[in-house]
DNA sequence: AATTAGAACAACCGCCGGCAA
DNA sequence: CTTGCCGGCGGTTGTTCTAAT
């Protein structure tokens, strides 16, 4: 086993060179892919469950895509980023041919510099814990106090402080979620199945009864629960609502 | 030609959730 | 219910390549 320290320290490391690549190949051929536990024992390689795993997935596995990403590609990463955040393997789930360490080198290299450079240098006003004051029509009305200061901003997405947007930011959620529902109809990405299965999204997410439920919906649940405020900011990092940069035209 | 900085890619590490004992 | 193992994930680091000086 791999907590036996004299395997520990017989554990090779860095690149993987020919030989051992065919191995593994070889091994997979074999036994087929799981049990990775078992992978360096059958394969004859000095090598961790966790490097032979790797090295299968992102490296020798068949149907693996190498060189540029295309344009096609490139834009559905940054818009899946925009839904799932660093959900590398859900969003290189959706992009035949890549990895998610792919996926996430190229954000980490290309994107991610890119989209975080501000055109005019806008100012996004993130949800900011407030006291109201008594007499506030908001406390009056006996609204959920939770609600409270964020149903505006999760209407409508963020408030830019130029105050020059129009409606159309407004209507900006249901815009690209109807994006992605055309890329669901063609088979590509389906919302359902966006639904990550650790934590996060896909226990922040409601049922989905009807098979596409909103965000919007879903995020106003999302306000109820028992959120904290660095969680909150966690989201808002993920750009799940901010539209500094609009990458749907 | 040599050096250096930055980009691109490959691999490692630590953590987490699921699951079986 | 607890514990340990396994597979998987995302963040980070290390290495190689390339362009600029």
């Amino acid at each position: 086993m791999y907590n036996n320290k004299a395997n520990i320290r017989n554990i090779k490391k860095g690149s993987w060179t020919d030989e051992e690549d065919n191995l593994l190949r070889k091994c997979i051929d074999k036994y087929g892919e799981g049990s990775w536990h078992r992978v360096p024992q059958r394969a004859g390689l000095s090598r961790c469950r966790k490097s032979c795993r790797l090295r299968w997935l992102n490296y020798l596995k068949p149907n693996i895509k190498r060189g540029q990403f295309s344009e096609d590609e490139v834009d559905l990463i940054i818009r899946l980023h925009k839904l799932l955040g660093n959900r590398w393997s859900l969003i290189a789930g959706r992009i035949p041919g890549r990895t998610a360490n792919d996926v996430k080198n190229y954000w980490n290299t290309h994107l991610h510099k890119k989209l975080s450079r501000p055109k005019h240098n806008p100012r996004i006003v993130r949800p900011q814990p407030c006291t109201l004051p008594k007499a506030s029509s908001l406390v009056m009305d006996k609204l959920d106090p939770l609600s409270v200061g964020e149903s505006n901003v999760l209407d409508n997405g963020p408030i830019e402080e130029d105050g020059d947007e129009d409606d159309d930011d407004a209507n900006a959620i249901p815009r690209w979620w109807e994006k992605l529902v055309q890329v669901t109809e063609d088979g590509i990405v389906g919302v359902e199945q966006l639904n990550g299965n650790r934590d996060g999204l896909g226990s922040q997410k409601p049922n989905s009864h009807d098979g596409l439920n909103m965000w919007p919906t879903s995020n106003i649940e999302m306000s109820r629960s028992p959120i904290t405020h660095v969680e909150q900011h966690n989201i808002w990092e993920d750009n799940l609502w901010n539209f500094d940069v609009n990458v749907w035209e």
